[in-house]
DNA sequence: ACATACTTTAGAATAATTATAAAGTAGTTA
DNA sequence: TAACTACTTTATAATTATTCTAAAGTATGT
């Protein structure tokens, strides 16, 4: 007997596991978010348009937004931001870092960025998360 | 004879290189965000909010974001993210570190965070700046 | 099958921001 | 200073991302 992290559950379990009954919408979507290989970085515009794409019958912007909501709340999605009014989600829920290049996000492993000197944090306070993000240009 | 660098400029000298006629309205914007000791962090809204409450004649909502887009462009503001959707904005331009501490912001002075590691820009890229972010909590 | 609870959806509502266009103000010229 | 012109402010409309609402659809237990 052991217990699963979240890493290791299903598609279908972390839709259990957010409160959400797996019905049709939400298991596509849960498999599209959670059926590959590396962290996939999105908006809800962006998810819903790849996957209605190549759909006769669409899933609705409200399931979108509701899904991916309960599944931010049970702490299976990340949500984060870039340099404009739109939120983005994560499928990598650790604490790490990211190249930002233009728009486009990259995961950075947390064993690639070490420190050598932190501030401590303000009095009454502790460190919950550090989180470095690493902006990109092109050469020349 | 020596040359101005941001930092040194007057506020309506920031105006002026932001291309913006020193007017009324925009030089008291301008005042109430440079003409302070400690960097400022802000919404639009709040700036508003905060500008309005104490003038019979209000300044419009979109004076307000002129001036702030025009003086984000000339390089007088820097614009960053929290997880809303909301723009916030920086007096602080340099690059740096932030606390955040429940919607609250504190710089952190560049020479606070030194690395240890660093990954490389991916091939084709380079560096423009790494930026940090330590989230925090109460303690206990 | 019936009742009940949960779900999906279209469309309305909201919040932040940007665009539009009319009225106001300033700078320049005669 | 009067007239001319260009720039500015403002109210309001439009846009975008997101959330809410309520009606119609679907699943589950008896
Ligand atoms: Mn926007
Ligand atoms: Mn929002
Ligand atoms: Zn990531
Ligand atoms: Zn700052």
């Amino acid at each position: 007997m052991h217990k699963m992290n979240s890493k290791n559950k299903t598609f279908i379990d972390k839709l259990r596991s957010s409160g959400l009954r797996p019905t049709n919408q939400r298991v596509e979507i849960s498999k599209f978010l959670f059926n590959r290989k590396k962290t996939f970085h999105f908006t809800v515009e962006e998810l819903k348009n790849s996957m209605n794409l190549k759909r006769s019958k669409k899933i609705s912007t409200a399931t979108f937004y509701n899904t991916v909501h309960a599944l931010k709340s049970a702490g299976h999605l990340k949500e984060f931001s870039l340099e404009n009014n739109t939120s983005y989600y994560d499928t990598n829920i650790k604490s790490h870092h990211h190249f930002f290049d233009n728009g486009k996000v990259i995961d950075i492993k947390s064993d690639k960025i070490t420190f050598h000197k932190l501030p401590d944090a303000p009095k009454g306070k502790k460190i919950k998360n550090v989180e470095v993000v690493i902006r990109l240009e092109n050469n020349n």
